[in-house]
DNA sequence: CGTGTTGTTGAACTGTCTCAAGGACGGTGG
DNA sequence: CCACCGTCCTTGAGACAGTTCAACAACACG
């Protein structure tokens, strides 16, 4: 409850970081987030791209009147524009982890794109890649029962948080109940329910924040879009 | 039931027709849809880009032992790009109406864009909307009733396919009541029953096909996301 | 160790689904 | 023009998944 202070896109940031950890990344302006801090997507029609360098972000929406909504979840190597938000919505990008987070401007990003051609590239792709997944967890949350939904929540942090050691995959959790329950448009007491059942059949076991998933096909088996995931992630790992 | 052959994207279609409507189109290959026509979107890994020029069409997932579901729904000036359905989800485009699609292959376009920036620009921006339009989509299926549901839907549909008079609106519905079931994760009888009370309550009233809303603005209010769409849709009618 | 926050669980309630029956069109052929 | 058909839509009654509210347990933090 300390550190939420709310920082505009357009707020004062630490200059850039020259050295940057995987893939050829252009700097723009480097903005460290501490967990559970906020930066505002609504204010003014400028549309940035932002680029998550490590740490869990979520997309969250909030109408007046109306619960908050967590739209996506955003994973290193993910870019995120501005404008796949409404201004309307109220939506921010909230870090569910310590975060950090490369943001370029669109006078910026032309310079660079046309300068750099394999950086216009890896956006493109990474944007591709995370308008599919949106579309994902669209069908799943339109078209799945709370435990799937759920299985379909924890194969997609399993695939992008996990270490699989034998069949079985553990990771730390990044959002609390709530926000889960937000991301999956379920009530947090039914998520709870939904979880002591999944715990009580041995397909997962939490302790500490820490999650593991013993039999990862067993999961899979109750993740209607498991399958579709997993061919989607393996797309961003394999090539290249 | 008699012409839904399905169509693969790779198939051979009527060549191209160099005067296009409005806008200045570059002439892909123009394909023409019967209603209920079917374009393949699983099959290769072909990452085409689609305009809509003519028509209503929805995308439509459907994997095995679930129901059809419908992800999306595209009007004339939107740009659907192939990568956003995930191969496994089993997708394809269904023309609602009579349409026409404009399809460009990756390599095509590329070239395209380097000889014509404005075209590139007209192509990134119908994308920009149509994301925005799926997120306000997103946030429809996962924090309203149905009723808000239904009257999310109505608003969007009204927005581009009614005339306004006087603050009433018509507009010919598109789709059946199955396939709006299917868009609002809802089931038809349920759609139906809503559909009932919405017109009792004289917010709606249709007649063979036709939709008119006496009071916009009351539908409005019962729509909790219609300002967000009535702001994106402005957006593309007023610049430029 | 309190104290506040976050997660869990029970019981009653409600919106949506299911299944099944009946109604309204829109076309086709006598 | 009517009778017939198929398809799409509507409506009721009962079942069920998910919600709400409230109480309590577990945990993190100072």
């Amino acid at each position: 409850m300390s550190d939420r202070s709310p920082q505009s896109m357009s707020a004062t940031a630490r200059s850039q970081n020259p050295d940057s950890t995987a893939h050829a990344v252009i700097p723009g302006v480097l903005l460290p987030l501490r967990k559970q801090q906020r930066v505002l997507l609504t204010q003014k029609p400028a549309d940035h791209i932002v680029l998550v360098m490590t740490g869990v972000l979520m997309v969250e929406a909030r109408l007046p009147e109306r619960d908050r909504q967590v739209l996506e979840i955003l994973f290193p190597g993910d870019a995120y524009h501005t404008q796949d938000a409404p201004g309307l919505l109220g939506a921010s990008l909230i870090a569910a982890t310590p975060a950090e987070l490369q943001r370029y401007r669109p006078e910026a990003l032309e310079a660079i794109e046309r300068s750099n051609p394999e950086f216009r590239r890896r956006l493109e792709s990474a944007m591709a890649h995370r308008s599919a997944r949106r579309t994902l967890h669209l069908a799943s949350m339109s078209g799945a029962s709370g435990e799937e939904r759920l299985a379909d929540f924890l194969v997609e942090i399993g695939l992008h948080l996990g270490r699989q050691v034998q069949g079985s995959r553990s990771f730390d959790m990044p959002l609390s109940r709530e926000e889960i329950a937000d991301y999956l448009a379920l009530n947090p007491d039914t998520l709870s329910r939904i979880f002591s059942r999944m715990k009580s059949s041995g397909v997962i076991s939490i302790s500490r924040g820490r999650a593991t998933v013993p039999d990862w096909p067993a999961l899979m088996r109750l993740s209607p879009f498991g399958a579709a995931q997993t061919e989607l992630y393996e797309q961003t790992r394999v090539p290249a």
